[in-house]
RNA sequence: GACCCCGUAGCUCAGCAGGAUAGAGCAUCGGAUUCCUAAUCCGAAGGCCACAGGUUCGAAUCCUGUCGGGGUCACCA
């Protein structure tokens, strides 16, 4: 349960009671009323922007119009004092007893306190990473990962219905080249010297084992036969083999994907001659959204290099793009946009409501074509989005880390893991909006690994099960007893500075929500460092005011109520570490 | 030429479906440890929220334009 939600329909309640005589009341937008922690706490616990909302449409002056709605409200048994202030504000402070009920809820609800909160349960797919399965992962693919993981596991958390899906780019031109280098790999375990790596082939050592492999398969024989015969076994054998590296990768990450989705499939010709591309271009032939055309040349770049080529294009302008897009080569084989449009076409099939693409910033020409083929297919029963990841820029020192193919220093996401450790990168990843650059200094996260806030949060999670060792040591509390208090024990946490605790974990739910709905898992990182430094700043408190520490021998029902708020928190945390992906450790030393 | 993202403290960034005095961390300076892990905490200092207009009761937040940084732009994948 949000409690800002809640108190939101508390007040439109109040304003269609007190109110309901007004004639503009109709035209009024509910929903732009807004229910909030104020920004300075002295202001109270809650606070609505409802009176100056009002104040136009019903041409009265904004703080008179909140006095009559406080009048009303003053009456709820949850709200102990309301005020306006300001322009016109309604400040709220509510009953102790209130906070103590709300913790009760927290504790019953324990990992899943704001779980499940969507009404309407949607089927989501997020596609993520999506890399070219021709090596290795390297850093540039760390970010998508970790953020559609997060998102992923954030939507689940909300009750969505979740399938992470992979694409693999397995059908074009690209893998001929990974056969091709895999060939002389091949070769080369069989004991021949096959020299340099040739321009336009993969140097890469990755796919040495991969040779290995297939020289004690198959010993000699693949070196006997022509290229027309060993190309296509080794197209899958490469490809499986990236794939199995690329998941491995992955796994280091602690991403996990439910779908591995083949190009392949969609050049596939069935048993009626038609492949998914054949068909879904002739369902769009049929809708006439199809046509034989050229395009104009781009503007800026130099027009000597254009040729003027009638091509197969899909009417994408149609649907917000700004221009139509190839189906079709010049010489009649499908684009790899093509296999996209038949790719989300199998999607909307699969009954997914809403697609979500996480991009690397240099597909942003990619967004709008996609949302029209979105369009163009499922019209408005399906929603496309797009979310862009901006890239990440490698330093150590401060130096830029300048990476190439070629020159074979190329960073893998395994080295970064290795280097700075799992939670770290994830982390470090979620700890800033998706749509900025992101400057990632090794030396930074290696260096200050204990400045790292990822390190913060988890010893907050640890920081609570210290709280719990102590109580069983000095006072015998067992593990099946942290979290068990009834709420007449909770009321007896009446601190300010605890019932501020609960009001921070009371706005768990509600971060969830906007963090969903803005596709923003950075929120819940962020949020998880304040929730820490709310429980570390307490902790501390303890200090000078020794009656407020957790462990009070003189008192044991007072502790008892005081770790079922270490333990909420502990829950809150752990929550959100699961949704980010973070492990939630009991000890760190 | 067009499109997308960004511009907030010395540095790295939050805040942006409009709300009250713009927040953290790092760095700087000053404090807290016989006391539940100091991987922690408390305090000080630090700002024309790039710039200029507009919308309104109210703009860092929305709109337009300018400047600056990054990315992208026809049969590649």
């Amino acid at each position: 349960m949000n409690i800002f939600t809640l108190f939101q329909e508390k007040v439109v309640e109040a304003i269609q009671k007190v109110f309901g005589n007004e004639e503009n009341l109709a035209s009024v937008d509910l929903k732009k009323i807004v229910v909030e922690p104020p920004r300075d706490a002295s202001h109270g616990d809650l606070a609505t922007n409802a009176a100056m909302l009002l104040a136009k449409p019903f041409k009265q002056k904004p703080r008179d119009l909140a006095e009559k709605l406080a009048e009303y409200l003053r009456q709820d048994k949850d709200i102990a004092e309301i005020s306006v202030a300001g322009p016109g504000f309604i400040n709220i402070r509510l009953q102790d007893a209130f906070w103590a009920g709300h913790l009760a809820i927290i504790l019953k609800n324990g990992k899943n306190y704001g779980a499940n909160y969507v009404k309407e349960k949607r089927k989501v797919n997020i596609e993520y990473v999506s890399a070219n399965p021709t090596g290795p992962m390297h850093v540039g693919h760390c970010r998508g990962a970790v953020i559609g993981d997060a998102l992923a596991n954030l939507f689940a958390f909300a009750g969505f219905e979740v399938t992470k899906e992979y694409y693999v780019n397995d059908a074009g031109a690209q893998v001929d080249v990974l056969a091709k280098s895999t060939y002389l790999r091949y070769l080369e375990a069989l004991g021949e010297d096959i020299g340099a790596i040739p321009e336009g082939l993969y140097p890469g050592d990755y796919l040495k084992p991969v040779g290995k492999k297939l020289a004690k398969i198959h010993g000699v024989a693949l070196k006997e036969m022509p290229e027309s015969d060993w190309l296509p076994l080794l197209r899958d054998f490469s490809i499986d083999a990236m794939m199995d590296l690329i998941r491995e990768d992955l796994a280091c990450l602690n991403v996990r994907h439910d779908v591995f989705f083949s190009e392949r499939k969609l050049h596939v010709k069935a048993e009626d001659g038609k492949s998914l591309i054949d068909k879904t271009l002739a369902h769009l032939e049929e809708r006439d959204l199809v046509y034989v055309g050229t395009l104009p040349p781009p503007k800026g770049q130099k027009p000597e290099n254009w040729e003027n080529r009638p091509q197969t294009l899909l009417k994408a302008s149609d649907f917000g793009d700004d221009i139509d897009r190839p189906l079709k080569k010049s010489d009649g084989s499908y684009t790899y946009f093509a296999a996209d449009v038949a790719y989300f076409n199998d999607k909307f099939e699969r009954n997914f409501d809403d697609m979500l693409y996480i991009l690397g910033a240099d597909h942003g020409g990619y967004v709008k074509r996609l949302g029209a083929v979105a369009k163009a297919i499922a019209g408005y029963e399906a929603d496309l989005s797009v979310l862009l990841c901006q890239l990440v820029k490698l330093l150590r020192d401060g130096e830029q880390v300048k990476m190439s193919k070629r020159s074979g220093n190329l960073i893998t996401l395994r080295d970064v893991v290795d280097e700075v450790g799992v939670d770290a990168v994830r982390f470090m990843m979620l700890y800033r909006k998706s749509d900025a650059p992101l400057d990632f200094d090794f030396s930074k996260v290696t260096e200050q690994s204990k400045d790292n806030p990822v390190f913060y949060v988890q010893y907050a999670h640890a920081r609570a099960y210290s709280v719990f060792r102590m109580a069983h040591e000095r006072m015998k509390f067992e593990e099946n007893e942290w979290g068990k208090v009834e709420l007449s024990g909770l009321k007896k946490l009446n601190d300010t500075t605890e019932i501020a605790l609960i009001q921070k974990m009371a706005s768990f739910p509600r971060i969830v929500e906007t963090a969903t709905q803005a596709r923003e898992p950075h929120r819940i990182a962020f949020y998880l460092y304040e929730l820490a430094s709310a429980f570390h700043a307490h902790w501390n408190i303890g200090k000078d005011r020794p009656d407020l520490r957790f462990i009070n021998e003189n008192d044991k029902e007072l502790t008892r109520a005081r770790l079922g708020l270490v333990a909420a928190i502990r829950d809150v945390i752990a929550a959100g570490l699961l949704i980010i992906g973070i492990s939630a450790p009991t000890e760190m030393r």
